[in-house]
DNA sequence: GGGATTTGACCAGC
DNA sequence: GCTGGTCAAATCCC
């Protein structure tokens, strides 16, 4: 290890994403974040069910790039993978529209920010979008109150926290969602496009603004938005369409990668 | 052959 | 001494 280097990987921003992926994705690996990683190791950590991976920027010795990030499966929820990103890309290999995390701690001071999308309510785009989403508040479990959800598109759930790990549990697994679309769009970097593109996020918010069945569940989620001041959105989605395999061998040598 | 992954070993902090 | 994080050789894959 060169010299100095643990005492600047201790300054380095670190914040943590978790991640939910839908069974299509779990061949992929559990997150792509636009970026390119290069795993370098694994260890079984104390008290947790499965092992946690390692991975650094692929460019960091070309560009000196010395992002790295973690990856560890939750032991409540099998699909639910938590990221953690230290340091951030000087590489220009990811997104080329990258905010810092530092910026992103920031708005996301209260746990989320919200403020870059605009909310539109059409029906075209909510039919859309629809066509490949099966809605179902049935699914909804009080002890995670993390409403699994289903795309038709390959892709994971993430949501943002500053320095430290949200803990598997409670709402914010609502916004897991939003990984559910194309991933650079969540990139740890890209706090600003944290919400996907424009596109999809209209097609999102119908669904947002028209699926408020269930009584709890909005309560739930306009408590949440209220204390981050944010119009997301309650959301339900099942993982029922995904057809996920509990047997599904989630230890299969490069499942992490 | 080159790059990525795996995995045991090593190191530092507590 | 234990644990988490990283290194690096071996191995795998394209």
């Amino acid at each position: 290890m060169i010299p100095g280097t643990v005492f600047c990987r201790k300054m380095m921003p670190r914040w943590t994403d978790q991640v939910r992926v839908s069974s299509e994705n779990l061949l992929e690996g559990p997150h792509d974040d636009g970026y390119s990683w290069r795993k370098y190791g694994q260890k079984d950590i104390l008290g947790a069910k499965y092992p946690r991976s390692y991975y650094r920027c692929t460019y960091r010795n070309t560009q000196n790039c010395w992002a790295t990030k973690q990856v560890q499966r939750s032991d409540e929820d099998p699909i639910l993978f938590e990221v953690t990103y230290r340091g951030t890309h000087t590489c220009a290999n990811g997104n080329p529209a990258v905010p810092s995390p530092e910026k992103q701690h920031k708005s996301n001071s209260n746990g989320l920010n919200n403020t870059n999308y605009q909310p539109l309510q059409s029906q075209d785009t909510l039919s859309e979008f629809r066509a490949g989403l099966r809605v179902n508040t049935e699914g909804l479990d009080n002890k995670e109150m993390a409403p699994p959800f289903s795309f038709a598109s390959t892709s994971f759930g993430c949501i943002k926290s500053e320095n430290h790990s949200f803990s598997p549990s409670g709402v914010l697994d609502y916004y897991n969602i939003f990984g559910s679309f194309s991933s650079p769009f969540m990139s740890p970097d890209t706090p600003e496009l944290n919400y996907f593109s424009v596109s999809q996020m209209n097609n999102f918010q119908g669904v947002l603004n028209t699926q408020h069945s269930k009584s709890d569940l909005t309560e739930l989620v306009s408590a949440n938005t209220s204390a981050t001041n944010s119009p997301i959105m309650d959301l339900d989605f099942s993982l029922d369409q995904v057809e996920l395999d509990p047997n599904f061998p989630f230890d299969t040598p490069g499942f992490f990668s």
